[in-house]
DNA sequence: CGTGCAACAGCTATCTGTTGCACGGTGCAATAGT
């Protein structure tokens, strides 16, 4: 199939499986680094399945280039998409090709299923696939940024339950529970593929000031082999780096949302075709680039994750060949993660919705209530969310109903705690991302164990490794574990756990003298072995 | 939470340090105005 229809002559095993899964109509979760072909698995599944797919994607962009990758194979099926950017009367003629079964790919932004006459003809059409790319998203922007976000499980019931299948390049083992529970996947074939990159060389450089970070910036981009990648947390610092690298000679771009749609599609194009050395850009720059020769990504300010950071410096080396991935660190710049990861809304303004619910008497969709409350769709899409996770109201395919029987206040309580706890669980990646920059362990081990996966503690091509740094550290913990074996026997990643005053959790990690635990409500949280016999802090759930 | 800029204070400066405050990132869809 793959061959006759895309040309492919074959497909990698985890594609393979990937797409038996669905083809049983098992809900699936595939991990796979970027560029491995994640967009061939529901390309092929689609084609095999008799039906209509419809393909969640985070940018119009990205719709665009994957419409344009189907239709270069001449025998593949029809593919359209449904957005903003086309007319009416396109969308109209896309939904009505999907319905007669003219076309057999439909792409949309998930914001799209909170329109009645897209979900509609769409529940007619029988949808037998239901695909979410960079799935990721649900989590890193559901909860704030796009709310439609975490809505899309529901629209998967609207739909009639199509097989789902979600695929992203970067998921911690919460993140994939997350993206689990959302979508609201039953029974659920979770694959992953190795996370490492072996020929991605880590590296952070600490600085105590910003003058003197902006210098080792723009001394150590300078003499790197191009093209590549300089991530930047401001707009404003695109254009001064992009400034400083210019007069160093390099042929250097800034990139930001502020930019017109004209200008990011230059500089797309331009560093695509290697035309330019360097692009400068906040972590607007990103999806959908699909570059091989990218020979450093450097930071110039530290992500809010260890999942962002990952997502941004795998665009490097997609060829195989050695590619240099280095941080420049202060602790201050985590002041803007933390600015960013804060702010829970005000009671009053859950309680306003929450209210608005209980008067309607009747399910009520987002854009009615955003109405009746005065807030804006976005606000309210993620007012109502908190209060969906801390159960007061139901969605359901009609809409939003308030729970009967909830007091207002304590709902509004209620979902002040979930946010509350979501601001938790955001700071403590922030820290994860911080811990990653300070560490003295093998950085490649530190990122691995982060994504669930176990590698030898030294990696040898990593700045730890390189000056004996990570040696060292590795001898001090074993000295401080002596003893302590056993009592790390009793915990391995994955395994259950309940804390004292965290409650529930799940391990993450084990070092010699320490565990790391993602806890529900909390967050990560590393423990020492030491303290946790000690206070008798930690239980096994069985 | 940190940075950068404007306003202002100090006691005479086309100067220098302090204080206060605004601002900071991702995109969809829909809409208003040419």
């Amino acid at each position: 199939m793959a061959r006759e229809v895309f040309g492919w002559s074959s497909l990698r095993p985890g594609q393979t499986k990937a797409i038996e899964s669905v083809l049983q109509g098992r809900d699936t979760l595939l991990v796979m680094p970027t560029g491995y072909g994640k967009s061939a698995v529901f390309n092929v599944a689609g084609a095999l399945i008799p039906g209509p797919t419809v393909v969640v994607s985070p940018l119009i962009a990205l719709q665009k280039d994957q419409l344009d990758a189907l239709a270069s194979h001449p025998r593949a099926p029809q593919a359209v998409a449904v957005n903003s950017n086309q007319s009416e009367h396109q969308n109209e003629e896309a939904l009505d090709a999907v319905e007669r079964g003219a076309a057999r790919y439909l792409f949309v932004a998930p914001e799209q299923f909170a329109n009645e006459a897209m979900v509609q003809p769409l529940a007619r059409a029988g949808v037998r696939l239901l695909v979410v790319d960079e799935a990721h998203c649900i989590s890193s922007w559901g909860h704030d940024f796009r709310p439609d976000y975490l809505r899309i499980g529901e629209a998967a019931n609207a739909l009639g339950r199509p097989t789902l299948l979600a695929l992203t390049a970067t998921g911690s083992p919460p993140v994939r529970d997350e993206i689990v529970e959302r979508l609201r996947m039953r029974d659920p074939r979770i694959l992953t593929h190795g996370f490492d990159r072996p020929n991605l060389r880590l590296d952070v450089v600490r600085a105590q000031t910003d003058a003197e970070k902006r210098a080792a910036v723009a001394e150590q981009v300078a003499q790197l082999p191009t093209p590549g990648l300089l991530y930047v947390a401001t707009r404003r610092d695109t254009e001064r780096y992009a400034e400083v690298l210019a007069e160093g000679g390099l042929r250097a771009a800034a990139y930001h949302a502020g930019l017109s749609a004209g200008r990011r599609r230059e500089v797309h194009h331009a560093f695509q075709e290697d035309d330019l050395d360097v692009v400068v850009a906040t972590n607007a720059f990103g999806m959908g680039i699909d570059k091989p020769n990218v020979r450093f990504v450097v930071h110039a300010a530290v992500p809010d994750s260890l999942e962002s950071y990952y997502q941004e410096i795998g665009r490097a080396g997609r060829d195989g060949e050695p590619a240099t991935i280095t941080l420049h660190y202060r602790s201050e710049d985590l002041g803007l993660r933390t600015f960013f990861a804060s702010g829970v809304p005000a009671a009053e303004a859950l309680r306003d919705v929450f209210e608005a619910l209980e008067r309607a008497q009747q399910p009520m969709r987002i854009r009615e209530i955003a109405a009746s409350t005065d807030t804006s769709p976005r606000t309210v899409g993620r007012l109502v969310n908190l209060l969906d996770q801390a159960g007061v109201v139901t969605s359901s395919r009609a809409g939003i109903r308030a729970r009967a029987g909830v007091d207002r206040d304590d709902a509004a309580e209620r979902a002040v705690e979930v946010a509350e706890a979501g601001e938790r669980i955001e700071q403590s990646r922030i820290a994860m991302m911080r811990s990653y920059a300070e560490t003295r362990a093998c950085r490649r081990h530190v990122l691995l164990a982060y994504f669930g996966e176990e590698s030898q503690e030294l990696c040898g091509k990593c700045d730890n490794c390189e000056s004996g740094v990570a040696a060292e550290a590795a001898a001090d913990a074993a000295d401080r574990a002596s003893g302590e074996a056993d009592r790390a026997a009793r915990f391995s990643p994955a395994t259950n756990v309940r804390h004292t005053q965290w409650g529930s959790g799940t391990v993450m990690s084990v070092e010699d003298d320490r565990i790391t635990v993602f806890f529900e409500t909390e967050g990560y949280r590393v423990l020492s072995l030491a303290a946790i016999e000690e206070g008798d802090l930690l239980t096994v759930v069985e």
